[in-house]
DNA sequence: GCGTTCTTGTCCATATTATGGACAAGACCG
DNA sequence: CGGTCTTGTCCATAATATGGACAAGAACGC
């Protein structure tokens, strides 16, 4: 238990494990790709996102293809996760504890509120939706899916999850994207920015939406332990999220997350 | 694309891709972790099951677990697949071409037959069972699982499957498995036996179940290029199966794997 | 056609990395 | 309280993964 005395910086309790470095990086490597769905990304794309060279990269996706975790699109050259993946994740078939807790409250605030509802967990360095319910109201928001993966706070769900944890772990994360936000035309400060003011407001939103023309509003969710884990989304066209129905909306949301985190307890 | 006349074995034309001796033996941990479903495999089953050191495979487990690939039961100290897994498998959200073009006749089979009716494919070296359908008599078979994976050979489907295959391939996979086929009471020379019999019977068959009392049928389902990819089985307990029944029950079965086969084409 | 700038793919000497034998420590049993 | 399981750790060493440099193909402009 204890650690021969490390001539190194005295760093946390928990020092990253050592002698893997290529796992880690096939990993790094696997992430990136299911960011990119069922369309894949171009080899170029992973290099500049995971800072690996492109010689390394090649090496490991070509791997990854012999073993049947990535796969290639002929026609287009792109690398995409491969169907091995799924077939592993069958290992664990129940769905989540998180899942089944939101449920419920998905199903009332999307009847109460009309519009698209997301729920997003926080998984590692990334965004993902897990959930999704439509609403009502004959204009919805569409475009993100079940399974969309973006850098943490790119949508107004990562930056309510960043604003939900220390402002020193967000920093630290943001600052791991910095490569990626460019593909989504902003940058470590603008991002950090949002975090404070959704740390102020008490949950996070973006007037412009990653797609043209709808606004965001997203509540963070905490596991017992106080970090956040997952969030919850309004999308609509901007225009049916003025000021006055945000407040309402916020509300709405705010009050669901609160159930949630109880449901998690349980 | 011409190699460098490699003064080594003049093997295929397929040379497995070198410099990633690591991820493949990680990957190689991930899918005996997957046998294992939620319960998980203690390290030392691992171990054998891998025919990696121990200090290796903790190694790597370990990273896994770091890295949120792997998770370690507390109480059991079993190791099973994390929940990252299925997080990276929803960047493939749509269910597979197989699973899609089955489904009429599982259907169909499941009414016809009235006992549980499963399918499986081949992954690797392994059979995974991707759907299953109750029947309508009071006694079925339950005990496997979406999900479940096993070494080629230890059931029914996995016979099938290698009988459907290039003897000199079924003899290759059934060797690498020798190291896992152990742990169900059988052995290389055992399940080559079954192979060849279901060959000559155009189906495979276990009287002995891997559950006790009970009998399984399957057929093999190729792909266009002529390769097995899956097998669509039928359990019952063994007297609900005599020989009249069973007859009849393998060639609905066949008649249905011809349908599929013929769909996934299309 | 031919340069320019993308992309992906490959080689191989080298240093970094993963390896596994040996040891340790805890759990369970009689 | 020795015997037989298990999991976890150390570290010198051999083997492995690395990445700079080069090549080849694709897309575009003119």
């Amino acid at each position: 238990m204890d650690k021969t005395a490390s001539a190194k910086s005295t760093r946390r309790i928990t020092e990253p494990r050592q002698g893997a470095q290529a796992i880690r990086r096939a990993l790094a490597v696997l992430r990136i790709l299911a960011a990119g769905r069922e369309d894949g990304v171009p080899l170029a794309e992973v290099v500049r996102a995971t800072g690996l060279t492109r010689p390394t990269v090649h090496r490991i996706v070509h791997v990854l293809i012999e073993e049947g975790i990535v796969e290639r699109h002929d026609k287009t050259g792109r690398y995409a996760i491969g169907n091995q993946v799924p077939e592993l994740a069958l290992a664990r078939a129940r769905p989540s504890r998180l899942l089944i807790a939101a449920n419920p409250s998905l199903q009332r605030a999307s009847t109460e509120i009309g519009d698209t509802l997301f729920l997003t967990v926080r998984t590692g360095n990334d965004t993902l939706c897990v959930d999704r319910r439509i609403g009502v109201y004959p204009i919805q928001v569409l475009s993100i899916e079940v399974g969309a993966r973006r850098p943490l706070g790119v949508s107004s769900a990562g930056v309510a999850i960043l604003a939900a944890m220390p402002a020193q772990d967000a920093r630290k994360i943001v600052a791991a994207n910095e490569k990626r936000l460019e593909a989504y035309r902003t940058d470590v400060a603008t991002v950090l920015g949002q975090v404070t003011a959704a740390r102020r407001l008490g949950y996070g939103m973006r007037e412009i939406g990653l797609v043209q023309g709808t606004k965001s509003i997203s509540t963070w969710i905490k596991t017992p332990d106080g970090r956040p884990a997952a969030a919850m989304t309004v999308s609509a066209v901007r225009t049916r999220l003025g000021p006055r129905r945000e407040q309402e909306v916020a509300e709405i949301l705010l009050r669901e997350a609160r159930i949630i985190e109880q449901a998690i307890r349980g």
